[in-house]
DNA sequence: GCTGAAAGTGACGAATGTGTCACTTTGCGC
DNA sequence: GCGCAAAGTGACACATTCGTCACTTTCAGC
């Protein structure tokens, strides 16, 4: 019973998610992200109140989705298993912790941000439950060294993806030297 | 022959850090800068004539500290030693990669700008120039995983510092455990 | 004390971002 | 076709940042 729509969410969470990249969180603004989007800055206010809103509810989609594959470690029988493919979603997803921080530094002005960034929170807390087992696994499995704390563990893990791409160097190479030292370090076995 | 400073440089960059860190490169404004520092803001134009030029500045004013620090690496007669001094003085200068980032989103508008960020190029190089014989010597000696590219190791220990502290992990046992993962990895061997 | 030069101030016009609102456009159900 | 409601537009008032400039303050040397 309406007009059709000229914005659809998917690329706009696109756009979104490109600008934040390029410009941060405080160089964002509803001029350049209607500029991308082709469409009048005042369009995007039929849908979010403000950027905060915006940023917040594109950062719960991003979350939903990457959460959806974690849960799937759990259709890998052996440890082994489950700790590449760990590996292989962070590495392959390098730009999660970059919106993480800057999720941060948005402040809580409406409710519904309130509302957003408790459930971002809750995601991380949810993404942390469904590792921790695999990593104490391996623990008990005597394949991981008990005296690290299981946070560091995870938060080094997840920080790898962060490890810049050298021109001359593929991602394939990349990936597989970070997941040989996350594994088994830069030094050779005495 | 002129009136005593109010604002002192050294002043001046630490409250550039501390701003950048809180609001990125985008949200640092003189106008925060001058209300920390008790000035009136036009009075920063008179060593600045903006902010990308007094942001690249600080940046190789911080830039050029470190270095000096990193060339008492030679000071170590073994690897060991070498390579123990290189991770400690990464994972105790874990704002250092936030700072690099934010030089990457530097327009050059001036040319003292673009003067700045060459010096900042040629001081990544010479780093990078100064710790790659590090590198391999550790190769040469047997003690380090040749077939790990150069840059992929430096990057990754690089990396390392923005590892996220938790709370409940002192900052001592932190460092002590991404040491340990750099060096052998989280798993056990087998 | 007078002077000159560096240090700092306050106010201005220009540019950009924000949120809102009255308005137009579009398409579905009747 | 009519009407209605959702989608999108353009302009307005307000705030913030930017760079500049004429001005005042301070202090060292004479």
């Amino acid at each position: 019973m309406a007009r059709e729509r000229k914005i659809s969410l998917t690329e706009l969470f696109a756009q979104t998610k490109q600008l934040l990249l390029e410009h941060g969180y405080e160089g964002f603004t509803f001029g350049l992200l209607a500029d991308r989007l082709g469409v009048a800055r005042s369009a995007i206010y039929k849908y979010f109140e403000n950027k905060e809103e915006l940023i917040t509810a594109y950062m719960v989609d991003e979350m939903e989705q990457v959460f959806e594959k974690l849960t799937r470690i759990h259709d890998f029988p052996a440890f082994e298993e489950q700790f590449r493919f760990l590996l292989d979603l962070i590495l392959y997803h390098d730009d999660l912790h970059e919106m993480i921080a800057i999720g941060k530094k948005i402040p809580e002005t409406h409710p519904k941000v309130k509302e957003n960034k408790r459930r971002l929170a809750q995601f991380h807390e949810r993404m942390y439950d469904e590792v921790q087992p695999v990593i104490q696994r391996g623990k008990r499995e005597g394949k991981m060294k008990p005296h690290l704390p299981d946070r560091v563990v995870l938060g080094y893990i997840f920080q790898s993806a962060a490890v810049p791409h050298f021109p001359g160097i593929s991602l394939a190479e990349w990936a597989e030297s970070i997941r040989e030292i996350i594994m088994h370090g830069v030094l050779n076995r005495n």
